[in-house]
DNA sequence: GTTTCATGTAACTTCGTTTATTACAAATAA
DNA sequence: TTATTTGTAATAAACGAAGTTACATGAAAC
């Protein structure tokens, strides 16, 4: 999208990510209330960025996109009545809190430009090797 | 159950577990295959810890269990064709990585002797407040 | 202005994974 | 020999994520 000057539909879109019109515009309508794309209808219409690259991080995305669970494992109850659950939350929540932290930090130090610089090399390199 | 001389069954576990005695028999088995707990059948039979607690840790456990995936977000496919996703894969894989080993190494600094410390001091708190 | 194209969104379906359940064989102690 | 308990296969249920259908709304082209 990046490297487009044009919008990009839905439809477009989803072939691009081997999935569905209506789950692309669910995902890019929170990216557009974040502020990072805007949707224009009809004719010509789709979706387009407006945010700055070097600005908009992986980490506003994990926001924008409702910051998801990160962990697969860890507490079911923040406040269990049960002891043993008690203990181990409260030797593993810090250990969570620190390992959230730590992966925030990363995601928050990957610029959108970042990755369309880091794309357009691998493209080049592709195009090298098919000659 | 680092409480109680005698074995306990799956059944007693699943109702303390809020689970099913099959579920308990199958998470069980898996520890046992790593020499955490045993098992015997029949009259008297059930569930008991065999190992040191103070050697056995949550990493342990975690690696007894299958190591069960500990993100929820993350790399879909490692090797993937797309471009987009090969340089988003560059940067975060890092990433998830480093957070992966903090938590391992938290795990594995919590025995469950420590465990079982805190949940006796829990308990003798809410005995106290009981009175 | 009417047609075409595209988003916006609600409602529903499908899919995959995890968990729960049923059923029964095998083993063990009373 | 009976009561009890694990071992395990097979199946069902529950859940959340993703996909689909349907249609209203808005915008550009003709």
């Amino acid at each position: 999208m990046a490297e487009r000057g044009e919008p990009m539909t839905s439809e477009t879109l989803a072939q691009c990510l081997c999935t569905n019109p209506v789950v692309v515009r669910r995902t890019m309508g929170l990216l557009r209330e974040a502020g990072i794309v805007a949707s224009s209808r009809g004719h010509a219409g789709g979706w387009a960025i407006v945010a700055d690259l070097e600005k908009v991080t992986l980490r506003q995305l994990h926001e924008a996109l409702g910051e998801p669970a990160i962990f697969a494992i860890g507490n079911r109850n923040e406040t269990p009545e049960c002891l043993v659950e008690q203990s181990v939350n409260a030797v593993l929540d810090k250990a969570f809190a620190d390992a959230e932290t730590l992966l925030l930090d990363r995601f928050a130090n990957v610029t959108l430009a970042a990755l369309v610089a880091d794309f357009a090399r691998r493209a080049a390199v592709r195009r090298l090797q098919k000659d």
